[in-house]
DNA sequence: TATGAATGAGTCTTCATTCAT
DNA sequence: CATGAATGAAGACTCATTCAT
């Protein structure tokens, strides 16, 4: 865990007499947890961070994780496996036969995702960047891997009956999907200052996604 | 964290009672260090961890590079700059009337270092995540705005001429190719825990991405 | 931690084995803080020495003052500044007409801190010999320069009428008389080794400065 | 012992290879010592700063002098001690039937040293300051207690006599002038900073002390 | 319910010291 | 002679956690 400069918590500190209790919900803790998770990235997010950008001491952070790893369960249970959820609910159908809709499907459902939950992309990357992400590791086993070896399949005959370029390798094709819809939003800081006049609006983001996927299935 | 096993081997020689001081050249904090930074993320691993992985105290880390900061210079400038003129190298060319010849070039040349530097994929998602990286901000006065927004001006010309999907955004191309690359490559023990009996050796990644890559730029 | 705290609490009431948390005010650690630069000086006290001596641990330090600067800051405008200014009051005067009154208020001033705080005269003089004395950097902008050049004018003047030592530099007497008082009481140990029979109590001592301050300003 | 941020004694640094092998002196070292001694205070001043100062490792420093202790051992024996036997000196004589000159030789030879050493009144005072000062420990064994005790009890008598002030104690009187004599000498650059345009050169510095010492003897 | 005060462990950094070359 | 490379201990500071109130 390194001191990242950013917002050095000053101060917890003791006194400040007249303070007004401020009174805080669970659910703004993990607001500001996803908001700092994908600004600094997990590891370099301390409990103060978290209290600080809530506006109450540390110890109040405790008074509703009990300690960290609850808090990265709770991350993890509330906001990131309603979102795995659904992007695999495409999976849960009876005829796979038509796998590049359910690729499809899958990608819009990651687009809507991402678009509306700006922590999403970058939080994403950067933890599934790092093997032992500390989120990656809770949120994988909810990833149903049953279907999605069924996806695999379904991907690999429709290579074969031409419906899917048979060069991609049915096992990435989703890593790869996924790979192009949360690139452009996790670096949309550095894509912005190398082109500040470029229109990266959600619309502009969205209509790119929706392409490049498109693109990416097309058969040969 | 792991207790780095990297075997004492007590003392070497044979008679050599004392200590047996351990020595590391600066090269081999290098090493470890984007090892770790791979593994674990950056901010999360510290120098100490970098010190075990070498096999000294973490005061030689500091006997070697003053201060984190300038470790993080080091790697950077010894370890991803290099890499970073590599793949920008197809831009310093006179005629860029062929972007996706050019763009192809790159993906080759991201490929190439991909495949043969393992650290360096999950190491830049991590990074690239967090919007403030602590590496990404020392990496990006390295990367040729001027060129870069070159390729996109050619890019947008491609795709009026119709050699690109025209549905995508100049701006974003090289960075959704970016994710197309990296992201098997960051993902893939997730992968492998998911489809324990899929190819996933280098060649059969690099053809899965040149495929991929090949089908973004595709035109309609 | 897998347990839940809910459940602990085996043996608190009645034995009260466990730790006994040492708690400490804000003033204690400032005295605690004077009494050790006194003894050690300022450079070479530690903020762990001042917790021990608290008997609490240095992250409490830490908790109350934030940091090391901090401390000090502390320790200057709680300890010195009201001294620096209870010293330089004889000079918030209407009629500087006569300067020996005023220099011998502010050595009564000077003696009777010193003399009630035993920890002033050796930490003034080992902070101000160093001409970079980390506490003497932040009281000096305390001292009033308007009023102590006016005093140093006044003092030409008495030269010139003879009631002050026309021989002795204006502007140097106040630091003389300084010394003057200070020295005897920070080198009070030294003195009493060397003469262990000799009356050292605060009243001598008081004896001995004021008739050395009373002769030092004598007209021939 | 505090990183006092005067200068960060930056990069001992390995590489740099065509270095001409810089020789020092056992005195070079000393003097910086003092130097640094008098500058920042014995505890502030590490030995890589003095080896700084010289333009050599650290290492060297040890070379010379072994460790810490040996070097501050060296700096007494070799700075110190032949001051504090000088200003001694007058006591060594038949008779101490006018010890006002004998005081007043001992004002003397004090000036004079500390006129052509600049580096000796603020390293004298900072160090008396503390009590556990690290060379006021090794100084002291080589005052002379006999001949001091022998000067008080002439103090004494020359008090009876009418010879000196008989409201002064005569085991301080010594120490008051010591102070007399040094805090001009150590607080020069605060005065200079009070009053810029006053005459501090060591002529009118050395009037004025000697004025003072007079002035302080002198009987009612 | 909330929190101020406390702690132990860990991080970054510097220091004095050692030693093989 | 001299030094580059190494170390353990200590210093400043932060972090997650605990607990009494």
């Amino acid at each position: 865990m390194t001191t990242l400069s950013t917002s050095r918590a000053p101060n917890d500190k003791p006194g400040r007499p007249g303070r007004a209790r401020k009174t805080a919900t669970r659910e703004q803790f993990l607001d500001a947890a996803v908001a700092l998770f994908s600004r600094q990235g997990v590891a370099a997010t301390t409990l103060a961070h978290i209290a600080r950008e809530v506006g109450v001491t540390s110890a109040m952070v405790h008074y509703h994780f009990a300690n960290r790893e609850q808090l990265l369960d709770a991350v993890c249970n509330e906001k990131l496996v309603p979102f795995v959820h659904a992007l695999h609910a495409p999976l849960h159908t009876e005829n796979m036969d038509d796998p590049v809709a359910i690729l499809q499907a899958m990608a819009d459902c990651l687009l809507e995702h991402v678009v509306r939950l700006p922590w999403l992309a970058p939080m994403w990357l950067s933890d599934v960047g790092s093997t032992s992400g500390e989120l990656c590791q809770r949120v994988m086993p909810h990833v149903p891997a049953e279907q999605v070896n069924q996806l695999t399949a379904a991907i690999a005959a429709a290579q074969a009956r031409g419906t899917i370029n048979p060069n991609l390798q049915p096992h990435l094709i989703f890593m790869s999907m996924v790979g192009l819809v949360l690139l452009p939003f996790a670096s949309l800081d550095d894509c912005r200052s190398l082109h500040p006049d470029a229109d990266f609006s959600p619309e502009a983001l969205r209509r790119h996604v929706v392409a490049a996927v498109d693109n990416l299935l097309r058969p040969l």
